[in-house]
DNA sequence: GAGCCATACCTAAAAGCTTTAGGATAAAGC
DNA sequence: GCTTTATCCTAAAGCTTTTAGGTATGGCTC
């Protein structure tokens, strides 16, 4: 019987393809070995449990994503940053359902210091390093940013923006928050 | 054998206050049983399964929320009723996690319709009330303050914010960000 | 190339959650 | 007091998770 190659890696992969396509609940250790043509019990050397799989697909979409951030911010600054950032986590959050929502699952302390997590914290202090902001409002701006996308495209995947058929449609309002945002910051500058 | 007297109503209920105790993932029909000392398939009388006491707890939670929502609105405008509403959803998270969870799933068109979602669209409409904004605008401050409570509600619940222990503060923060609402709201106002 | 070792993957099996089927009895109505 | 309703039960099957222990594959040493 030929051995299928798995590793913890290929297991994430499928883990978050499988989770974009039937949703991150319905990835389960079964559908998992399934897509391998394998028995349950051989990912057991490759992962610890479910929990651990959904955590592993969170550190990977979080990768990918501070992947995608640092390219879009590339040159650009101010408004044009902050919707750099905010579109990329929308279009992921769109094109990557189940990856998004493991990005939102909570990680334990250390876990979330070892992630991309704090490399998506330094992207959007870049974001800001536009404006002219003390540190205490950096923090706040940063935690607004993060706020304010992440509410955003909750709202937008739980269809609560109506599907193309609001008027004014999701896409106009994205860039009024942008507008919004922008002022909003440059408000606090120092004077 | 004396009679337990479920009802959908009292599963519900003790399913949100499981929720809030061991969390929404934790919330199974045997735990439930055993809340109310009974076997498992007579919940099946009042639910229809797992995914069903979920929807419900989020029903309950809207409710609540809304109620809350209500009262705190009642008396306040501009700044101040931004402050209240949000307010209402931080505490709600902070108070009652599970319950909390819970309105972040999705419902199904139809059930969206038939919760207190709509009654806290009207809510949040009523806070705008205090702003000179036209139709487009209203919709997209609806938006934008829907997004930016959630997500801050969410970062907050996820430790995003550091458990006290940061610097500056979550409440630090939370104050700012309803300065900057504000001022940015009052920025779409019609001249 | 032969033999050895590590480990990838297996079968067996138990435990927990969900779900259906069908039955007994408590409570409500007359 | 009897009938009816539906509440709650036991029995049982199916699925997912998890542990224990075995087999054989593929790489490594010589």
């Amino acid at each position: 019987m030929p051995r299928v190659g798995l590793t913890s890696d290929r297991v994430t992969r499928a883990a978050a393809d499988l989770a974009d396509e039937v949703g991150l609940d319905a990835v389960t250790l079964t559908a998992l070995a399934r897509t391998f043509d394998v028995a349950v019990p051989s990912l057991y050397s490759h992962v610890r449990n479910p929990a651990d799989v959904r955590t592993r697909v969170a550190l990977l979409a979080l990768e990918e994503t501070a992947d995608l951030a640092a390219d879009a911010l590339a040159g650009v600054s101010g408004r044009d940053a902050i919707a750099a950032l905010g579109g990329v986590w929308r279009s992921y959050a769109r094109r990557h359902p189940g990856r998004y929502a493991a990005t939102r699952l909570p990680l334990d302390r250390e876990t979330a210091a070892a992630s991309a997590g704090p490399r998506h914290a330094e992207l959007t202090r870049a974001v800001l390093r536009g404006y002219r902001l003390d540190d205490a409002d950096t923090t706040h701006a940063v935690r607004l940013l993060g706020a304010t996308f992440h509410g955003y495209a909750a709202l937008d995947a739980a269809g609560a923006f109506g599907h193309g058929t609001a008027v004014p449609t999701s896409d106009e309002t994205w860039e009024r928050v942008l507008d919004g945002l922008d002022n909003l910051i440059r408000s606090w500058e120092t004077s």
